[in-house]
RNA sequence: UGCUCCGUGGUGUAAUUGGCAACACGUCUGACUCUGGAUCAGAAAAGUUCAGGUUCGAGCCCUGACGGAGCAACCA
């Protein structure tokens, strides 16, 4: 980034976080030759969720905003918890958020072998050694955070000793956990990573890149902040709870930089969803164990659950943007990433009428038999969209809710002696109701219409209380729509200390409602096509769905100041 | 009990480096509306965890409390 562009950035107004911040300081201070180089390094066990979603737009978002690149790494230094079937899904997530590495696309496993010359030249400056102890022991003499640790009686070994020790380690001369390579820092360091760190362990599963060639492979902490520096990387940001390694990090590069350039690493709050969890390990139980039905459950908080209930990318970002980067640990709500698909399918989906609970309304002065073709606005918002034609007749299904035989104070709508608009055709009066002889539920309702009041007609100024949404009963497609609400009734499920996050389920997150009524146009529609159901909320049609039988699954609902007066 | 980090309306973030605490979501009014949506106008809501100190002046600097998070995988 040359001078001019950072100025501009410079006088633009809003506001930069504390890490864009360091950035802009780092390039002004011309460190590592005005360059920003980041990288998102995920580890390949598990699908991307939304905190992933974090982490790209700032790396990725940085690098494009001040002319630098950004690296896709996969993390893959432990061969008994990655697979590729992730490798794959990964790439296709960050495609699909609208980001993109280009040709950079790296593993660690690349650099298994430059890992291994410099752990060996570690040992040969006296900086590492081999430890036969187990793991129970290395463990206890590491102390705790209050108590210093001790040092093991292998810290002492010759270089020679060490050099053969670990020569043989990766020949599979020794079995998983008899040996490990550690770097010889201070066992009373205030700070655990410090306290000699393992940094090379035996593990004798085949890797999913470099197969049988390695018997030991680095830990987390010998890999990152190498593979950072191998790669030119200048900016590594990472979340909080690696705050404490970096002192390690740091001793790392200092170990095996050869001129000014080093990586600094950063760290920033991780994305906290309430009444959500972002653990890998417990999304992954809820797939085995079938909570859920898959990663892409539209309940899941992965990027590929949230693309099936019908979010879009934009909307993703536009969240991840709104909460911003800072180093205050926060739980953020919900109700904001569902602001953000609001606003963002608001302008972009076609508005559609879909009866979810339908009720049969006979309108008993229209003629039988006739078909008017009304035409409705596809987007209020955007006129370039258009209109179509939707089918009228004198059986239309609207929406039980839309109905009362004894309604309460200030109901807008459908009930006996009441009159409402059917939105885009006629008014029309309740005349009387049809209940079942023995359970008294309503089967029906009558009405009458008045055929001067169509939309556009030159009687139409006529104004009622309510806009009802409805669909031509001879016309209306069938369909299952899937209602979602929240997976977890605790706003911090997985932080309870006493309870298991499982008794957070909440047990009414997934409803499924068949024969509903939907109007002819509809019967079109592929998978992630998105549309407001008119006064309903916002729906996607889902994977399981096929022309002869459509599956929409619901995004979010309106927002429904009825409902929360009635609350 | 050690080390590291963090405390600003209900929630999440700002405050141009010490100068009238701002924005968004949410909430509540009202207007408009053939979506109880959207849009528009407005309101309530923190004196910045607390106590000292420096200063003409502190959310910001210093000291000390209090509160929260992280750190003791051969995970990342």
């Amino acid at each position: 980034m040359n001078e001019e562009s950072l100025r501009e950035k410079e006088g633009s107004k809003t506001p930069v976080s504390f890490i864009e911040q360091f950035i802009i300081d780092d390039l002004k201070e011309g460190k590592n030759n005005r360059r920003i180089h980041t990288r998102f390094p995920p580890e390949p066990n598990g699908y991307l969720h939304i905190g992933h979603a974090k982490a790209i737009c700032l790396d990725f978002g940085m690098a494009q905003k001040y002319g630098g690149k950004c690296n896709l790494r996969f993390d893959d230094t432990n061969p008994v918890k990655e697979e590729v079937e992730y490798i794959d899904s990964i790439k296709e997530d960050i495609h699909w958020l609208g980001f993109d590495w280009e040709e950079l696309e790296f593993y660690a496993s690349d650099y298994f072998g430059k890992l291994f010359d410099f752990a060996v030249d570690l040992i040969r400056r006296g900086l590492a050694y081999v430890d036969d102890q187990p793991a129970e022991v290395i463990s206890a003499q590491k102390g705790t955070p209050s108590q210093p640790g001790v040092e093991s009686p292998f810290r002492t070994r010759s270089i020679t000793e060490n050099l053969d020790l670990f020569e043989r380690m990766n020949k599979g001369e020794f079995d998983e956990g008899s040996r490990v390579l550690r770097a010889r820092i201070d066992m009373t360091s205030p700070n655990m990573h410090m306290r000699d760190p393992i940094i090379y362990r035996i593990i004798k599963a085949a890797h999913h890149r470099t197969g049988e060639a390695w018997k030991v492979y680095p830990m987390y902490d010998f890999a990152h902040g190498q593979s950072d520096y191998f790669e030119g990387v200048t900016h590594s940001l990472c979340t909080l709870e690696f705050e404490v390694h970096r002192p390690l990090y740091d001793w790392l590069i200092d170990q095996l930089k050869k001129d000014d350039y080093r990586p600094r690493q950063i760290e920033f709050n991780r994305l906290n969803l309430s009444y959500t969890m972002m653990s890998k390990r417990r999304l992954l139980e809820l797939v085995q164990e079938g909570k859920v039905s898959g990663w892409d459950d539209p309940r899941m908080p992965t990027l590929c659950g949230l693309r099936r209930r019908g979010y879009t990318p934009e909307s993703i970002r536009r969240f991840i943007d709104l909460i911003g980067y800072t180093k205050f640990e926060a739980i953020n709500d919900v109700s904001l990433l569902e602001h953000a698909v609001r606003e963002d399918l608001n302008l972009r989906a076609p508005r559609v009428f879909g009866v979810l609970n339908p009720l049969k309304a006979i309108i008993t002065n229209y003629p039988e038999g006739k078909v008017e073709n009304v035409t409705i606005i596809n987007n209020p918002e955007d006129e370039s969209m258009g209109k179509r034609e939707v089918p009228f007749s004198r059986e239309v299904y609207i929406e039980q809710e839309d109905f009362m035989e004894n309604p309460p104070h200030k109901f807008f709508r459908l009930a006996p002696g009441m009159e409402v608009r059917l939105k885009g055709a006629y008014i029309i009066k309740c005349t009387g109701v049809k209940k079942s002889e023995n359970t008294n539920t309503i089967e029906e309702v009558y009405c009458t219409y008045d055929p001067d009041t169509r939309s556009g007609g030159h009687a139409s100024e006529k104004k009622v209380k309510g806009t009802l949404h409805w669909v031509s009963a001879q016309h209306a497609t069938d369909a299952e729509v899937r209602l979602y609400d929240r997976l977890f009734n605790h706003e911090d499920p997985a932080g309870q200390k006493e309870k298991d996050y499982r008794e957070f389920l909440n047990p009414g997150s997934l409803k499924i409602l068949k024969g509903c009524k939907l109007e002819p146009s509809l019967k079109s529609a592929r998978p992630l096509d998105k549309f407001q159901f008119q006064r309903l909320g916002y729906f996607c049609v889902d994977y399981d769905s096929n022309e002869g039988s459509l599956v929409f699954n619901r995004t979010v609902p309106l927002r429904d100041t009825w409902a929360r007066i009635n609350k």
